[in-house]
DNA sequence: CTAAATCCTACTAATTCTGTAGGAATACTC
DNA sequence: GAGTATTCCTACAGAATTAGTAGGATTTAG
């Protein structure tokens, strides 16, 4: 039931990628590493495969970085978690992506498994719905509560 | 996001032991461990953390086995996940029980912790609310279900 | 006493996780 | 075109975790 280190790492840049001022400015993955705290060259690598699922775009060289695929409303947080992380589900024969069958003899009758496959749509419900706008604001919200 | 062998193991050991006609009947490892396909070996450690975690109890010697520690409605599946694969939470900083700082400058205004926070309890809610009495009366339904 | 079971601990092989390292390719600036 | 800054790509490494195996000590029924 946990995240990798790679998955919590590509969340916050992702998240601080949506954050900035103008979304579809392009953010250094210095810079990111920095501002988060998380080791440049192991950030480098999750960023390219970020981009190699289509969800940045890249620009080379002297002045180059990241930027959003696509807008930020566009984008959910499952589908950062399931390209760094892998399927959502606890357990492989309750994944929609990446369905296998396991030992018991019937899946229709197997208790844990409905059980599991509520588990995977309770995580779905809200990591496939939560945009990486809806975080920005979230955030955004919280912080004004707090200035009263 | 994922579920260990062993918790799956588990579960699927105190289920059968759970949906034995007389429910505090006792069952022995080498027994579930070939109705449910289980390394005997492997489930015997599994079986033991339960019990030292107090939700089996255990006869040794000939005629042994085991048994539920509680009536089968006073144990919850998030109890067992507990004890086999630790805390429920995608990250530690939304653990309740298993709770620990991250890096971030605040947490009160980290929108990944808010969002973390609310898989953490979507995930509780379903496992901390269903009981072994649950998952095999869903068996039963199901099962009814099909013989129409 | 013997057989059958749990109890307990140590070990191991494979995999995954969390990075490091080094350089190739690309593009901006002068 | 040279120099510099950045992404791109791959390989490697150490640590941790997972999924068992192994072997015997202990307990109890008959």
């Amino acid at each position: 039931m946990k995240l990798s280190k790679r998955g919590e790492y590509g969340l916050r840049a992702m998240v601080a990628l949506a954050s900035q001022p103008s979304a579809r400015d392009l953010l250094q993955a210095k810079e990111i590493a920095e501002r988060e705290r998380i080791p440049v060259k192991f950030l480098e690598q999750i960023l390219l495969a970020l981009k190699n699922a289509g969800l940045l775009g890249s620009r080379s060289g002297a002045g180059g970085g990241y930027y959003l695929a696509r807008s930020a409303d566009q984008i959910t947080l499952g589908q950062i978690v399931r390209v760094l992380d892998g399927p959502l589900a606890p357990i492989r024969c309750v994944s929609k992506v990446a369905y296998e069958p396991c030992a018991c003899p019937d899946e229709n009758t197997c208790g844990l498994r409905l059980v599991m496959l509520d588990v995977r749509n309770a995580i779905s419900d809200i990591l496939d719905q939560t945009t990486l706008v809806d975080v920005a604001r979230r955030v955004e919200l919280v912080r004004v509560a707090k200035a009263d």
